[in-house]
Parts: structure tokens; C-alpha cells; sequence
DNA sequence: ATTTTAGTTCATTTAATTGCGAACAAAAAA
DNA sequence: TTTTTTGTTCGCAATTAAATGAACTAAAAT
């Protein structure tokens, strides 16, 4: 593949990453400097950098960042002699991206248990088919649980 | 616990149910109808009961309902001799669950082997930082695939 | 000491989403 | 045939969210 035309497709995957970020809850503009930081071959930015390369306001660069940053999905480094922030990606590892599944999964099953808790009948259609849902996740979390270990242990 | 006190308490969990369903994408209005139909004793409601339910406009209502309707999570009966459609919520299995978190699963997977392949250098930082995810996520997902059947074959 | 750099904060503007009401449609009832 | 019931659709208004610009701060450079 050309040059341009790799650095064209990455810029693509910044707008695709951006919607698919969005869809965890990140804003616009945050869910595609995470892009950024992720897919260009130039792997730490300075907050210029970044205000120049997405056009877009210094504030929203910098509410963006530490929004980022607080999501524990970049951080910055420094050099000496050289004020600027240097931001870049982090990486998560798989067994964030579990526990945070996990997370959901709990809440779900406390939503459930209060639901059922709260029936007059416990025995009504709702609340049957709530049971079984709840055994279900709880059979999930528990192997989620395991497949962590397990994971840990290969290498 | 006195019945008015957990006819309250039920229409609180309603309420946070609908904050908890938002995040997955629900407007306001929607994901608050889903908590209706999950959490009340009365577990098939009319349109008009629903709009009177929630003090909302028939428009909303209807458009709500449609929502819910094409997700997969309510439907409604009719009863003869009786035009009215009465709305009710359709519990999802845990392989549904399980799933939905694969698919999003895959679709990361995707996203993480389109930046290594744009990527100029391969083993840089963030390459071989997803690279690693992407080992755990495929680990993950595999194992996904045999909770299901597990599942399955346990009942 | 004052100017520049590297950002932050906050009030305001802009844009997108959400919900509403009025008009409409299709079937049933009167 | 006309009226009522049971909704749907569509343009508009209100709300909410997102991004901006201007003013500000703290540290460093001149």
C-alpha cells in the first residue's frame, strides 16, 4: 500500500473508532482523539498537537484529555527541559475489559433481584422469567471469574 | 414491608432502571417504560394505561413502543374481542446476553487489527500493546463460545 | 519585571436529541 | 353513515449536550 494512501486509511479508522468510543459513552470529540492516539504511526502528541491535528478548540482538547485521562485510557509524559505534556495511549488488558463486563453484568443482577424482591407474586411471569435470567448471569460471572485465572496462568 | 411502601419503592426502582437503561441506549422516556413493564405487579399494560402511567403524550408513547418493540424486548397480545394491545416485557436469555457482548467483542477485535495493519511500524508501542489485548480478547471470546454450550448442556 | 508558553475554567453559543400536539388513518361501534 | 376507539406520523418547541471563545493562572523564558 502507498504512503498516502495508509495514512488516508488511518485517518478513515480515526472517524470509525470515533463512533465506535461514542458508543461507550465517551463524547465526540474525546472518542476520536482516542483515535488519534491509538491508530497514528506518531504515538504521543502535545496538547498543540492535538488542538492543530483535530481542529478543534483548546478548551475541548483540554476537557477531552483529562476526561481521557480520568478514564484511565491515556496518560502524559514529560521530557526533560520540555514543559509540554507528552499524551499517549494506554493500554487496557484483558482482564479490565472483563471486569468491566462484569461491572454491567452486577448491576443487571442487582436490577433483577430488587425487581423480584419488589413482586407481590413471585411466582409471575415476570419475575419467573427475571429467575432465569439472573441464573444465567450468575453462571456467567462466576466462569468470568474463572477464564481471568485461567488467562493469567497461560502466561 | 406495607404494600404502599413497596408500590413506592417500585416505582423508584423504575426510575433507575430507566437511568440504567439509557445507557444502553434508551431515551429517557423509553427506558423508563421498560422499567414499567418489568417492575409492576400488573404486567400487561394498554397503550392509554402506559401514556396515563407515565404522563406522557400519546406520541411519545407511541414512538417508544415501536423502539422497544424492534429491539426484541417487549411485545404485545391482543385478547378476542378486544382491540386494545396489551404491552408486555420479553425476558432474554443469557446466550442472548453473551452474545451481545461477543459481537462487541469481535467488533473491537476488528477495529484493533485494522490500527497493527496501518500501523508503519509493527512493533511499535501501541502496536504491540494490541497485539496483546487482542491475544486476550481472542482467548475471551473462544472461551465465550463454550460457556454457551456449557450452559446449555446444564439444563 | 514582563512576556511567552501551556494549558484551565466558565459563561455563552451551537447543535442534536427528545417530547409534544395537531392532524391523520383504519377499524369497530353506534 | 357518522362517531368513537386505538393508535401513527410529522413539524415544531423545549430540553439537553457539546463545543467554543474569552478571560484567567502558573510556571518558565527573556
Amino acid at each position: 500500500m502507498e504512503e498516502s494512501e495508509r495514512i488516508k486509511k488511518q485517518r478513515e479508522l480515526i472517524e470509525r473508532i470515533g463512533r465506535n468510543n461514542e458508543r461507550d459513552g465517551f463524547q465526540p470529540v474525546t472518542a476520536r482523539i482516542l483515535g488519534l492516539l491509538m491508530v497514528m504511526d506518531k504515538e504521543e502528541y502535545t496538547f498543540d498537537e492535538i488542538v492543530d491535528e483535530m481542529q478543534i478548540s483548546k478548551s475541548s482538547a483540554s476537557n477531552a484529555l483529562r476526561n481521557l485521562e480520568l478514564r484511565g485510557v491515556i496518560e502524559y509524559v514529560t521530557y526533560p527541559g520540555d514543559r509540554k505534556r507528552y499524551f499517549r495511549f494506554v493500554s487496557g488488558d484483558i482482564n479490565e475489559i472483563i471486569a468491566e463486563i462484569e461491572k454491567r453484568m452486577q448491576q443487571k443482577l442487582h436490577i433483577m433481584q430488587q425487581i423480584i424482591e419488589l413482586k407481590k407474586n413471585p411466582n409471575s411471569r415476570n419475575a419467573k422469567f427475571l429467575k432465569n435470567v439472573l441464573e444465567g448471569i450468575n453462571f456467567f460471572i462466576e466462569n468470568l471469574e474463572k477464564l481471568k485465572t485461567e488467562y493469567k496462568d497461560k502466561r
